[in-house]
DNA sequence: GTAGCAGACTTGCTTATCGCAAGCCAGCAA
DNA sequence: TTGCTGGCTTGCGATAAGCAAGTCTGCTAC
């Protein structure tokens, strides 16, 4: 199963391995769209801004590793894909948070902007970096998180459930 | 204050924005080494395996940025530096720790090895993604928390503390 | 004085990757 | 048949990475 499947990439350390896999710009930019629940190839390059090409790659490589999966859809008449996280592309979620919260801290937007939370969706409070609610104090799965990204739009956006591969 | 210095690199998205400081491979090991307490030049050269150039421009640019600050040190007669982490650079903790947990989870090493662990010193005990002992219950200051690389060494590795740049 | 040392950084070059823009391809409709 | 759409491929120039040697600095030894 591809979503089972662990990537063997050598090295003894465990954050060199994950380094190796998704340690560059634009692996985790993709992966955070992803997230978001972009899933088509014009969306990506076009919100990304990456060329044709270097997306395709790393795609391909993305479902070559198991964090992304190709899901054929109806278009008209054509089959067309999309890309999808698998489970191991839905568990780097504790890192984009961990980017989110040292981004926010450590980082200047050009314009002000309200910054982005992520939020349990039943209640609409914010969620810990160690995934509880901070009002519930209860666990929260992914399917009850939503990010809210202010200068987009006030509304939650749920995380994109992952597919099997 | 170098510490307090936010890095300006422009999109409302604060993942973006951690993703454009260090979203890439060699900035990510080095800061990985540093909170090892790596500091020398050669240290990172070799133990990284990176061209002497493109460690050096990466050095520069983690200073530039605020990650990492130059310490002069005495060797012999003379002045040589090394390069330590500041707050910001330290406050990358909890990605890297994001990515050993996802990277123990989803990839496997060539040579079977004892996981690392993230651990609370005083005791012992592994610390939680949120930063508490599993033991004790309380949160784990960055001081008292220490990484086994079993594959290395069976002693805990303290993190290094940050410098005031 | 010169020669030698160490190690951080620089340099010149080759190789690899990225990015641009156009082209190709597949599967449909008219 | 042509035309459309959009994902992927291609050819090319630009940029970054990597290799290996050189440079620089501040010291010691002779």
């Amino acid at each position: 199963m591809a979503t089972d499947r662990r990537v063997r990439n050598g090295v003894p350390c465990p954050i060199g391995r994950a380094i190796d896999a998704v340690g560059e710009r634009w692996a985790l930019l993709i992966l955070r769209n992803a997230t978001l629940g972009m899933t088509r190839f014009e969306d990506f390059r076009s919100d990304l801004g990456i060329a044709d090409n270097i997306l395709s790659t790393r795609l391909a490589r993305l479902v070559d590793l198991g964090l992304l999966t190709r899901v054929p859809y109806r278009d008209g008449g054509r089959t067309r894909n999309e890309y999808r996280l698998t489970a191991a592309g839905a568990d780097l979620l504790p890192v984009l948070h961990a980017l989110a919260a040292w981004g926010h801290e450590h980082t200047t937007p050009d314009e002000p902007a309200e910054p982005m939370r992520v939020v349990h969706r039943t209640c609409g409070h914010a969620t810990t970096p160690g995934g509880h609610c901070d009002h519930c104090g209860q666990p929260v799965r992914r399917e009850e998180e939503a990010w809210i990204r202010p200068w987009r739009s006030p509304e939650p956006i749920p995380l994109a459930a992952p597919v099997t591969g």
